[in-house]
DNA sequence: ATGGCCAATTTTATTGGA
């Protein structure tokens, strides 16, 4: 047996409805990763994910954010957002335990509108170590999934000389990325995919897909004990074909059980 | 010249995204 986790960004469930509901009846992992949903928890295409044999752990909020985690199978130890203190409305975390995985899943900050944009994102990637330093255990199988909004290195750039420097692939956000990952985290895409020139989002400007001109800021992060059983992992590019398509594709990696 | 597209919103412009 297998047991896939998949992440992908849909910007807004309610504009990808249709598109969400063939992937899952086509292509649907046992767990599915949902970030941008931009809907309240009483909007949400529940009967959607129901209709397709999966429950749903939500965390939404009103015309921006929001994530969630669809599973085939229960879901428990539900944990919504960061939890640290801190005063902060944007719904970008939560996590749950599923086939005896504790699995995440986040929309980090992109930061680039401004300075204070920015430094809010970096202290976001702060604020998620200080959770895995408090809340898990990088001894258990654990999945990290989300959109980072950071292209972990140049390999991940359509062109690292034009973004050199640009928010989403600046050395401070990769650093933050890396002191996240240095709690005991490995980027599965990258075990098989060391080529680069993988990406999972394209600008939906200039006609971006169609000359591949992306980046991989999409990922699965797993710690030890889960990326031993790792046996495969993929971009759905797909997913991004044609109207209405999210500027996501989907990220899906697989686990030996 | 730093644009182009897309989604949500007390919509016909603005904000945010990446």
């Amino acid at each position: 047996m297998a047991l896939s986790i998949a992440t992908w960004n849909v910007n807004s469930i309610r504009a990808r409805a249709e598109r969400v509901a063939a992937w899952l009846a086509a292509s649907g992992p046992d767990v599915l990763c949902l970030q941008e949903l931009k809907v309240e928890d009483k909007a949400f295409p529940r009967e959607l994910f129901t209709a397709a044999g999966y429950e749903v752990a939500l965390h939404g909020q009103k015309t921006y954010n929001g994530v969630a985690i669809a599973s085939r199978t229960p879901l428990t130890d539900v944990a919504i957002g960061l939890d640290d203190g801190v005063d902060d409305p944007q719904a970008r975390f939560i996590a749950a335990t599923v086939a005896g995985v504790r699995v995440i899943s986040v929309y980090v900050p992109n930061g680039g509108m401004g300075p204070e944009h920015f430094a809010y994102k970096l202290a976001w990637l702060g604020r998620l170590r200080g959770w895995l330093d408090r809340a898990a255990d990088p001894a258990v199988p654990l999945a990290l999934c989300g959109d980072f909004n950071v292209a972990p290195e140049d390999r991940d750039v359509h062109d690292p000389a034009a973004w050199a420097g640009q928010v989403l692939c600046t050395p401070e956000e990769r650093a933050a990325l890396a002191r996240v990952t240095a709690w005991g985290l490995t980027d599965v895409y990258r075990q098989f995919h060391p080529e680069g020139g993988k990406y999972s989002w394209w600008d939906y400007r200039g006609l971006s897909f169609f000359k591949d001109q992306g980046l991989r800021i999409d990922q699965v992060w797993a710690t030890a004990s889960l990326t031993a059983r790792a046996t495969a992992c993929e971009i759905d590019r797909v997913a991004r074909k044609g109207q209405n398509a999210s500027d996501h594709a989907p990220v899906i990696a697989t686990f030996s059980t």
